[in-house]
DNA sequence: ACCCTCACCTGCACGC
DNA sequence: TGCGTGCAGGTGAGGG
């Protein structure tokens, strides 16, 4: 159930366990996972597909593929390899999607939806429990026109996101600040988990109207923004994710972390001793400090 | 154009 | 023990 910190740290894992790998084989077990594509037609594409990089944009995962192009019986392309397709597997984990790399002994575990065969023996496997994760087979030269990571708001560490654009964003915009932080065509990176604590963070209420708040208060949230996540990223290297330990550090208890206010209902503020609140609409819980983050 | 509600799934913790 | 309920870190379709 990741958010942008947690999709960062599976990104890094992945480049660690099955970079310049060749995918030699691949089975869909979940052929939901890759519609609109067949899964035959999706195992095909990717057979034979070097990963030659991997990179995030937000929540997205991108597995860069080189596939040689299959024509290499004709002798007189000796230079078949600049034909290269290169291809980009996008994937997005939704709320339990995970990557596992098994050695040959390992037994396929539950809710392995997409299995690939690596050629150095190994399986990298997509696990993922509620079936909400996505895959997606791309031509490099359209990932940024595809749906879903063509809205997506600017990265929140780079330079294009900065106050002025949050401020822009926040005042075109009537609903409260914990629903518009959760739209990734607005903020990225955030989730239930890091928008209350950013929130927290910048001691802002999380049902203040977006285009209500002060420039000062905009400054303080976008600070907050990047503290929560910057934090979130570096924090957790000093335990890296380890794709082949199946009892080892994995993103859910990432952190053995103590939230701020997430998940802390009725606990004392860390700040104020005040009790924690939550309230939930849209099926989604919101935790605040009443004091600390008054309207 | 915007925003809300619901749907997509499985599994776990809880109360009766 | 069993069953019902609510909840879980994300998004997208569909409708107002």
């Amino acid at each position: 159930m990741p958010e942008l910190p947690e999709v960062e740290h599976v990104v890094r894992a992945l480049r660690r366990s099955v970079l310049d790998r060749v995918i030699v084989a691949a089975e869909i077990h979940l052929p939901k996972l890759v519609s609109p594509s067949s899964a035959s037609a999706f195992s095909r594409k990717l057979k034979g597909s070097r990963i030659v990089a991997i990179n995030r944009r937000g929540k997205y995962i991108l597995i860069e593929l080189e596939k040689p192009n299959a024509r290499t019986n004709d002798p007189s392309t000796a230079s078949s390899l600049k034909l290269a397709a290169e291809q980009v597997l996008i994937v997005h984990l939704r709320m339990t999607g995970k990557f596992m790399v098994l050695t040959p002994d390992d037994e396929l575990p539950r809710h392995a939806h997409a299995v690939f065969y690596l050629d150095d023996e190994r399986r990298l496997v997509f696990r993922d429990q509620r079936q909400f994760g996505i895959m997606r087979l791309v031509a490099k030269a359209r990932v940024g026109g595809t749906k879903g990571i063509s809205e997506l708001a600017p990265e929140p560490f780079g330079s294009d996101f900065s106050v002025d654009y949050l401020k822009e964003t926040l005042s075109r915009s009537k609903r409260t600040l914990k629903t518009l932080l959760l739209d990734q065509t607005r903020v990225l990176g955030l989730g239930n988990i890091y928008a209350s604590e950013a929130l927290f963070r910048a001691q802002i209420n999380p049902f203040v109207i977006a285009s209500d708040l002060s420039s000062k208060r905009i400054e303080r949230l976008h600070q907050a923004i990047r503290d929560v996540l910057r934090a979130a990223v570096s924090g957790n290297s000093s335990r890296r994710l380890n794709l082949e330990d199946p009892n080892g550090f994995s993103y859910g208890e990432a952190f053995g972390k103590v939230w701020q206010v997430y998940d802390r209902e009725g606990k004392k503020c860390f700040k104020c001793g005040t009790r924690i609140k939550r309230i939930t609409h849209g099926g989604r819980s919101t935790y605040w400090c009443p004091r600390c983050q008054r309207r």
